[in-house]
DNA sequence: TTTAGCACTCAATGTATTTGAATGCTAAAG
DNA sequence: CTTTAGCATTCAAATACATTGAGTGCTAAA
């Protein structure tokens, strides 16, 4: 009873501010929701809240906002989790479609995601370094330079072009990538570096300006090392009234939404969905929403949505939550499909 | 004489407004140059001046600023055009280095480009259109999966990873490729789907589920139809003043910069080295400087370095003249090679 | 042709004053 | 014991007004 009140009057005050972006005072909540109580009551309870720490006020006699700890709580028991028609919708048309790959329906989905939210979205591919190398192919190219292209086992290319030196041999060339070939196929891009270390002598005997091309590719490995990611949307956070007058914020928010720092954080949490309200140093009025996804073969990769710390988590969990849902099941029933040797059973392992 | 004075004060004011952002006056002109007239001379060369539409008052008792085409009239005839001793040097150490690509140099370039002027910096790629096709790959992947990989001439990768239909059978896959890659070898970008076309027969044969394959290879040379696109130190734009206080304003310039559209408008003009200060609706107070780049095989590309109206001309304008005089020098050099073969090599052995 | 001098303009800055939406608290009503 | 009406109080935001100073244009003399 005591409790249903004080949730509904939290809820209230947190919905509103998320429309607002305004401080709520006692009057504007009783008129803008009809609430039978009068103004008095209301503030009762929002001292009370404020005490418990999940409300907070911008100064002596402004209206109430939520904390950090109010949005919180919020989501963990507030929230009313509907998803919006048009997303199941725009899903369901997108997974419909056929030969598309598993990083394409990520995307997509994604894109949908930050479409419906009108928050940023990124989108964190499985760690770069557990994929096994499957090939690598060389396309000599005009005027003495060649394409190096990487492919990894679920797909993700890498490409490198350099300059062949001048005297080399197409032949030896040829022996020399099929060498190469099959010494590294199936090799963990983590280990390519050290493997490339163990070829380099045999590199010798086949090119004379070998150092050059070990170099060439040694680079080209580098980049596997850096873990993939995609934003998408970024210029919502444009749109929000708290940065968008704010220049000096919104820089620092946008180069952080493109560095690695970013990475670590989300792939902090283990959990399948996390909530991140904005408090760490790095994004104070920033919160972030993420989700896991399991994708075909032990992969797993995560969707996030970004926004101001004043987001509409209801709509943005509910959304990310019944897409990542959908996606893992679209990806479990793919799976299943070739009756060809598959050996390994979808089993969770620790 | 007189036309000396004159155009020493727009120099001045230019100058200095491009140092202050601030609209400079007449008192403030004699001062921090020294210059030996008097204040009420000044104001009638700076009436004068803004008679001829060189400069332009923010409000009736305001100091003036540069107007459109008063930056014009410096850039043509009032810049002095002294490079910057560092930018020579980092460009020598980046060229010196063996085992780039062509792309690599230019897009390093660029970040030089960007770093000495604290100005954003585009690359425009060859158009994708001139480019040819030179080989198709396709690599299969775990469950049942595929990932093509495209290579233009030019040495541009355009991946795509696609389902294959349950029943392929390997052979005729690699047939097929075999059969596409002749076919289409060579064609130019800009016709391939219309080629493409002219194969679907073949394909029916080979393959039963033709037209999921058709798909994926359609939707892949889609993306060779967009150009190459590659944009540094955008970060820099928020550190001008102008900018740094109007998000509205930031977020337009942002999305532009990132929009096809530039394009359009860079690629317009064929000039050499071309000059285009911010009078277009799209972009009121950009200024974009860009010069051509003549790139090995015929090709051609553009480098731009965009920044506020107010840009230090000067600078830009020189290291970009330089920058990509030094490119083309470069490139020439590097490809008489070939032709001539080897004349004076360390150790060769036939 | 140049300059000194003067009246004038106007953004920017500073200082009071007013306004109104909010609060907390108290005492009475339910 | 809970709720509410009423009142004094707070404070950001809006408004109004005065001051400052860097700038101008114009005119008359050097």
């Amino acid at each position: 009873m005591e409790r249903n009140r004080r949730d509904l009057i939290l809820k209230h005050i947190v919905e509103h501010f998320i429309k607002t972006a305004l401080p709520v005072g006692s009057h504007t909540l009783i008129e803008t929701y009809q609430l039978p109580f009068s103004s008095a009551t209301i503030r009762n309870e929002m001292l009370s809240l404020e005490q418990d720490g999940l409300l907070e006020k911008t100064h002596t006699s402004s209206g109430r906002i939520p904390s950090s700890q109010g949005y919180q709580y919020y989501v963990d028991h507030l929230r009313s989790k509907s998803v919006d028609e048009r997303i199941k919708q725009q899903l369901q048309v997108m997974l419909s479609q056929k030969t598309q790959s598993v990083t394409d329906i990520i995307q997509k989905s994604s894109e949908i995601l930050s479409n419906m939210t009108k928050l940023a979205s990124v989108v964190l591919g499985p760690n770069a370094q557990q994929e096994k190398l499957m090939s690598i192919q060389v396309t000599p190219l005009e005027n003495n330079s060649a394409t190096a292209v990487f492919i990894t086992d679920s797909g993700y290319v890498e490409n490198k072009t350099f300059v062949l030196p001048t005297n080399i041999d197409k032949e030896a060339l040829a022996d020399c990538m099929n060498l190469i070939n099959k010494r590294l196929r199936g090799t963990p891009v983590a280990n390519l570096s050290e493997k490339m270390d163990a070829i380099r002598p045999i590199l010798e005997d086949y090119i004379v300006e070998h150092d050059a091309v070990y170099q060439a590719f040694a680079q080209a490995f580098i980049n596997f090392a850096s873990e993939r990611l995609k934003l998408y949307g970024k210029d919502s956070l444009f749109n929000q009234p708290e940065f968008a007058h704010d220049g000096d914020k919104l820089r620092k928010i946008l180069t952080m939404l493109e560095s690695p720092k970013l990475l670590d954080e989300i792939h902090l949490n283990s959990n399948n969905l996390t909530v991140n309200i904005g408090n760490s140093e790095s994004h104070q009025d920033l919160s972030i929403v993420s989700s896991k996804v399991k994708m075909p073969g032990e992969k797993e990769g995560r969707i996030a949505l970004v926004g101001p710390t004043r987001m509409d988590y209801d709509r943005a969990l509910s959304a990310l939550e019944y897409v990542t849902n959908m996606l893992e099941k679209h990806f479990e029933k793919n799976t299943e499909k070739p009756n060809d040797k598959k050996k390994e059973k979808k089993h969770e392992k620790e």
